[in-house]
DNA sequence: GTCTATACGTAGATAGAC
DNA sequence: GTCTATCTACGTATAGAC
């Protein structure tokens, strides 16, 4: 059944966002999607095998992104606003962003884990320079020397929004965008 | 022996900054102190008590900070710098901010632990707050109406910037700080 | 593909000797 | 205060029946 290892995927993600790799545990799926561990394993031999599955889905996510806004015209704040309404808003109040989530446990993941995470926060990263540096936007680009700065500060703002927001139950995400913009802005 | 408590607490703490509060063990603890679990369950009965113990020694350090630039005069700018340089700038490599990783392992943190996180992340928010309002200041205080909001931004910033050196290795912290003191300038 | 059963490690925690 | 020994629960993982 190609639908139940989607499935399995798609419950893994969640629970990534909500409790982290090393909290999610074959027996939390199982139970989960009323099947048994031994199912799970034959379509995820080891635990790692899940974790590239799923880090992969957030990558092909992204990569999605990336095409939208390389081919339509926005300006950079519209390109930004969207990042945040389509990856950042929709998580629940107990969910935190997947790759922060994976980047804190950094030091109890296996090392194909590690390398992949290197890999997704990278290409992250890659998403908001494309967006900030506007190659085909209908602005000019940012002016400030240091793009790179910007980009980490989004990303480190929104990532820290979303713990603020389960921790305190604070909509902090707002805050922090009125700040981005401020800083997009310049 | 008093003395091993401490030593227990500041292991603990060290851990907490580079593997989080749920990966923590007993075992790692005695080990690493050359004595057994029992040992350390003399001195913290349940692994909640260590937490509380942890996490009050992380409170007890804010409270000086917020004491020490409350009877001091320097400009905001001074004052943020500093904290900086005391809370952040020293942790090494593989260290996050022990708030954030707590804050990250919060869905899977018993009920007493996770209240004091909520605290403890209160109470920093508030040292920064009294950073940015600058009562004794020599500078007139920040004139932007969200001060809440640039105050989110400042701490999101910081811890994320620790998540990205451990997983990247690149110094992203003196790169959000460059925009930092832009938000806190205006 | 999914099941039962089981192996093996390690977690937090406790009892009782020294 | 620290030890040995042990308990119970849960983690990942595998073998083999259906």
């Amino acid at each position: 059944m190609k639908n139940r290892k989607t499935q399995i995927v798609d419950l893994a993600l969640q629970l990534i966002r909500e409790k982290g790799y090393v909290a999610i545990s074959y027996d939390d799926l199982s139970k989960q999607l009323g099947v048994t561990k031994a199912s799970i394993h034959y379509h995820f031999e080891k635990k790692e095998d899940l974790g590239l599955a799923l880090m992969g889905k957030v990558q092909e996510n992204l990569e999605q992104f990336l095409k939208l806004i390389k081919s339509s015209v926005m300006t950079v704040e519209e390109k930004l606003m969207l990042y945040f309404e389509r990856q950042y808003a929709p998580l629940s109040s107990d969910e935190i962003c997947p790759i922060s989530s994976l980047q804190s446990d950094f030091a109890s993941l296996p090392d194909v884990i590690r390398v992949k995470v290197q890999e997704l926060s990278e290409f992250e990263i890659k998403v908001i320079t494309t967006i900030l540096t506007d190659e085909q936007g209908t602005k000019p680009a940012n002016q400030s020397k240091d793009i790179e700065a910007v980009v980490y500060t989004v990303l480190s703002c929104l990532k820290g929004a979303l713990q603020y927001k389960r921790a305190l139950g604070k909509d902090v995400l707002s805050l922090v965008q009125t700040q981005i913009n401020r800083l997009v802005k310049s």
